[in-house]
DNA sequence: CGTTCACGTGAACAAGCGTTCAGCAGAAAT
DNA sequence: ATTTCTGCTGAACGCTTGTTCACGTGAACG
């Protein structure tokens, strides 16, 4: 996983990882079948751990806002956490089975669900759900991507929950956006 | 650049740009000293452009709200129309001058600026402009992500503005959200 | 016509990669 | 003591890659 962060797939070597698993090439091989294997049993690990992490906090509210915030700190937490791992499908030339891209289709539709839930108890504006999701979908992927390429990318998500709830629109004072 | 965008940095070999652009692999050396050079030959005017388009639009508003809705509708647009050229900097192992992450901190300050003169104004609530302008980085560079990874990746750059600028919540007192 | 020159070619080269496999040590079994 | 088995090694192999350079090719020039 840390080679992987540090190099990319593609630049990660499988001596480099060897080594830094302190196991021989051949070893490697003893439990992977491939580098594309090794690679996708580490995404899959990834995958099922932050998976869980969300149903178990989303299953403890049903307040649209709550589990909004829930659900986007999570994520952010988890980000910071596994910063070492954050890897774009694309970036590895592997489809390989698109096992990240339905994990990132998955994720949507519970974002959008929350949001579904929101309009439909009146808490949150009406808007298109559809849309809504892959917007806050896009702000959250943004921030993966933020954490391995910047140094200084973090942001509390406080600022991002208040910012996609509230928006940055004034509330009370008379509304001149002119 | 079509090339470099269907197979990623890494994958995109000189024969088969060589190929695209009719003519030999060593022809390609005669224009350009390496494979580095020629990606970020296209960067830079990938960016100049982006960056004009940017500027002129902003000249035209001192509206906080109008200014970004300039800056993430043309971002939005130019992701759309560029979708070729989606790549990031880390991808390509290539940190060839921190040109893109030069490029990315000054479209944040930018962003950061239109924010602060929105609460100056009162337009915007307080915030902390500095969080508030990465949280909307991030939502413009997952959309670029999006783009390169997924099939159906489109939002309309209306929802993402009104989102941001409304927040999700509905306003208070039974008024219409405008 | 011979010479020069700009422009371009693509086989060849060196380096790096993922992957394999003959062989090793050491413990267990015979 | 000998054989078998197991977990592991790392040099070697075949392939791909970015880059080079000896070699056309054809127009311009004297």
């Amino acid at each position: 996983m840390r080679v992987f962060a540090e190099h990319g797939y593609a630049h990660a070597n499988m001596r480099t990882i060897a080594q830094a698993a302190g196991i021989s090439v051949g070893g490697v091989y003893l439990y992977f079948k491939s580098k594309e294997d090794l690679y996708l049993t580490l995404m899959e690990q990834w995958i099922e751990d932050l998976t869980l992490k969300t149903t178990t906090a989303l299953a403890e509210t049903d307040n649209p806002s709550e589990a909004l915030r829930a659900f986007i700190t999570i994520s952010l937490d988890f980000a910071i956490s596994h910063k070492d791992v954050i890897l774009q499908g694309k970036e590895t030339g592997i489809c390989g089975g698109n096992m990240m891209l339905d994990f990132f289709h998955r994720r949507r539709i519970i974002l959008e669900e929350i949001i579904v839930a929101g309009i439909a108890s009146n808490s949150f504006s009406a808007c298109s759900a559809y849309e809504a999701a892959r917007v806050i979908f896009c702000t959250l992927r943004g921030f993966f991507i933020s954490l391995s390429l910047d140094e200084d990318a973090l942001y509390s998500s406080d600022v991002c929950v208040s910012l996609l709830l509230n928006g940055l629109l004034a509330r009370q004072p008379a509304t001149d956006t002119r």
